[in-house]
DNA sequence: CAACCTGTTCGCCA
DNA sequence: ATGGCGAACAGGTT
């Protein structure tokens, strides 16, 4: 599920640890979400542990604690979740940090999402290098033109998948951009004219901007104005002109768009 | 039972 | 070396 408001929203439910000790770590030991992280030293590390604070970035998250670094990607299905000091833990919740009387859970069930632990003070690299948000001045409509020329032969639609320039879209918001940018979905990056370009670049700030105020404070829907509330069901109309949307795989993913609307 | 899924990574091929 | 594509990952839901 998670894309960028999503993935804000789920960092938040986390917060009502902050400033408090971890008690108690639980980990499923062979989860596949650990990769090639060692459980043994995050349990070791985090119990006892302060919360210090957290960030997240595109669909990456990061908890800061007084030992270490706790890194959350949650994939497909992954979820924080906030729940209670007894929780007894599902199947699929594969991390849980006790604290007294609450317990902070990642739980996926499908064990696309990944949760890594980096040992000490200085920030891991997988985090400082990570790329740069596309609300921030790095993410430029300069930088945007020659993304999208590097990747002249792709369907822009998959070419918005790609998370080194546009961190934080996934399958609806790149719907949504190229919905609200009159775009085709199946348009080849590098055909776009220089007007179209700069749409993108301007549509995926504000799609990210209002995901986060909207999705990311309290999982609000978006308004019913925009395409996402209309992208699944089926016989779906455009928000805008009333046509009936088109759903087709394009970059590997279900894709809807407007035939009318985007050129 | 089969198809589908808001994500990433890998291997193959051009 | 680089870019594009399809498959694979795993399990719940429709």
């Amino acid at each position: 599920m998670p894309e960028l408001g999503e993935v804000e929203y789920y960092r938040k439910q986390w917060d009502a640890g902050l400033r408090k000790k971890v008690t108690r770590v639980e980990l499923h030991g062979k989860a596949r979400v650990l990769r090639e992280t060692d459980g043994e030293e995050l349990g070791r590390l985090l119990t006892g542990a302060v919360l210090k604070g957290s960030e997240a970035s595109g669909k990456q998250m990061i908890f800061r604690f007084d030992t270490g670094w706790l890194g959350v990607h949650l994939g497909m299905t992954g979820e924080l979740r906030l729940e209670s000091g007894g929780h007894e833990p599902g199947k699929h919740d594969h991390v849980v940090l006790f604290q007294k009387g609450r317990a902070l859970v990642f739980r996926d069930a499908r064990q696309f999402g990944r949760v890594r632990f980096h040992a000490g003070e200085s920030e891991p690299e997988w985090w400082t290098r990570r790329a740069p948000d596309v609300l921030s001045e790095d993410f430029s409509e300069e930088a945007v033109r020659k993304f999208l020329a590097r990747r002249k032969g792709a369907p822009i639609k998959a070419v918005l998948l790609m998370q080194e320039r546009f961190p934080g879209i996934g399958n609806w918001m790149a719907d949504e951009v190229l919905w609200r940018a009159k775009i085709a979905p199946t348009k080849k990056a590098g055909s776009l004219e220089p007007a179209e370009t700069h749409s993108v670049w301007t549509e995926s700030r504000f799609v990210c901007r209002e995901a986060l105020r909207i999705i990311g404070t309290d999982w609000s829907d978006p308004p019913d104005a925009w395409l996402m509330n209309h992208r699944w069901r089926d016989g779906g109309h455009c928000p805008r002109c009333g046509m009936e949307l088109k759903r087709a795989e394009i970059g590997g993913r279900t894709t809807c768009w407007c035939t009318r609307c985007q050129k």
